[in-house]
DNA sequence: CGACGCTTTGACACAACTCAACAACCGTGG
DNA sequence: CCACGGTTGTTGAGTTGTGTCAAAGCGTCG
């Protein structure tokens, strides 16, 4: 294991991510790092992709957190997803042409871009590799539905337990959480948009969090106490039958 | 317009929704009709396919209505999306073996189910028709992502303008609503579970929408009375900026 | 040092929920 | 024909969860 310079060669946490859903060989691993062979740096707060713009290109987030929401006209945001680490984003809009929010780095971060064509390539190419992406992407869309439900019908509380638990997943499959503890640099603003509740609440919710004793919010780090009570007070199911690693689900 | 016999000889709903999108050849629109050739009645109430039971299938819903939905643990539900007739659904359990949520008829329908290995052969025989469906679909989830802002950051009655909204252009996609006016077999508790809130509560809001002389929900039929108006109210935006005809956006 | 971004708290307002009751409408069967 | 139960819609009264407004505490950074 090479950890040594973090100039430019970053953990390719895609590939961590990947290789728990299908078996990569040498050719997969090779074209995974080519694709991610010049990333690119982003300041905090510049957007990725505009909603509409079809920019017919997805990105790899090699490093930091994102997150795409839609606006509203009083003003308001609802915050869909926060990629992180490992994650594609705009997949959609290489394969279909549609472009359906926007994207904004939260952090400084370090990403990839693949053209639309070249993505292309990639699924003919080597089809187990595209099929584990399209495989992850997927999931993500999942998350997309378990998120409305938690808006829908999950109360504060619950919703925002829900939440860390579910990015306390997403994070252990790419190697950035680790004993329900894990670095997590959004801000009670943007927490709010994303649980569809106000600032000032959530900052109630996580306070009663912590009287409980199952979860703690504090500089940037979340730590779970207690795992048992958490999901049972969010109706966390089970942490994801994610089923059996790919065979040949591609495009065969 | 042939429409005497109503046996099994169905208006080709999916064929009317994807001409809006692409140009269909009449080889496409022959596997569209092969596709369908085997209906199969549902009665009112039947589970289509089971959250997690990859069944390794799809459905084309070809009368009647339908719900996608997720349960919770204290017996709460939210609804995801109502396929209406020309909808595709479990689309994605065939692509890539994962079902997440449960379908159920919601009035007795016609489906044809469509085996994973028959829809992928579509896919590779008929590109054009099958960038169609593809196409189909995402804007569907596109739609689910414009829930997840309704249910998170607009206000009950906003919410519930934007559903019917979106519902009109759903259907009249294909040509089941006219003049702002179609019939929607729903009732106040399935609606409630749909935009997160109780069925009492839907109830006082469709009685301001009616009051305020905006919308009318009665005997199972919608009219929209002041399309401007309603639009402002929900925040409703361009129709769907629904771009241009596909051309190869396949898998070539 | 002050300015700024973020968090925390309190007091109050209001939107939406709950409970309870009743009305309308339906098909069914006596 | 009417009585009946079941489903759905309607309304009111009271409760509660969450939002709003306002202000203060606290780091960090220039």
């Amino acid at each position: 294991m090479k950890k040594s310079d973090n100039k430019l060669q970053v953990e390719d946490f895609l590939a961590t991510k990947l290789r728990t859903f299908a078996r990569l060989s040498e050719r997969d691993l090779a074209c995974l790092a080519e694709l991610q062979a010049k990333p690119i740096q982003v300041k905090r707060g510049k957007e990725l992709a505009h909603e509409g713009q079809a920019g017919h290109a997805a990105y790899i987030l090699q490093r930091g957190w994102a997150c795409s929401f839609k606006l509203l006209p009083d003003g308001g945001r609802q915050i869909i997803t926060f990629p992180v680490p490992g994650d594609c984003v705009g997949l959609r809009s290489v394969l279909l042409r549609t472009s359906d929010h926007t994207f904004t780095a939260l952090t400084d971060a370090v990403v990839s871009r693949v053209e639309a064509p070249k993505m292309m390539d990639v699924f003919n190419e080597f089809p187990q590799l595209g099929a584990a992406i399209l495989w992850a992407t997927s999931r993500d869309e999942a998350m997309v539905v378990e998120h409305l439900v938690s808006v829908g019908r999950r109360s504060a509380i619950e919703r925002t337990a829900h939440f860390f638990l579910e990015l306390r997943d997403r994070l252990q499959l790419v190697g950035l959480a680790m004993n329900g503890r894990y670095q997590c640099p959004l801000n009670q603003y943007v927490l709010a948009d994303a649980l569809g509740l106000s600032a000032i609440h959530v900052n109630r919710v996580l306070r009663q969090l912590r009287e409980r004793q199952l979860l703690t919010f504090h500089q940037q780090t979340v730590t779970i106490h207690d795992q048992m009570k958490l999901k049972a007070l969010a109706g966390y199911d089970c942490p994801d039958a994610m089923p059996v690693v790919i065979r040949d689900a591609a495009t065969d």
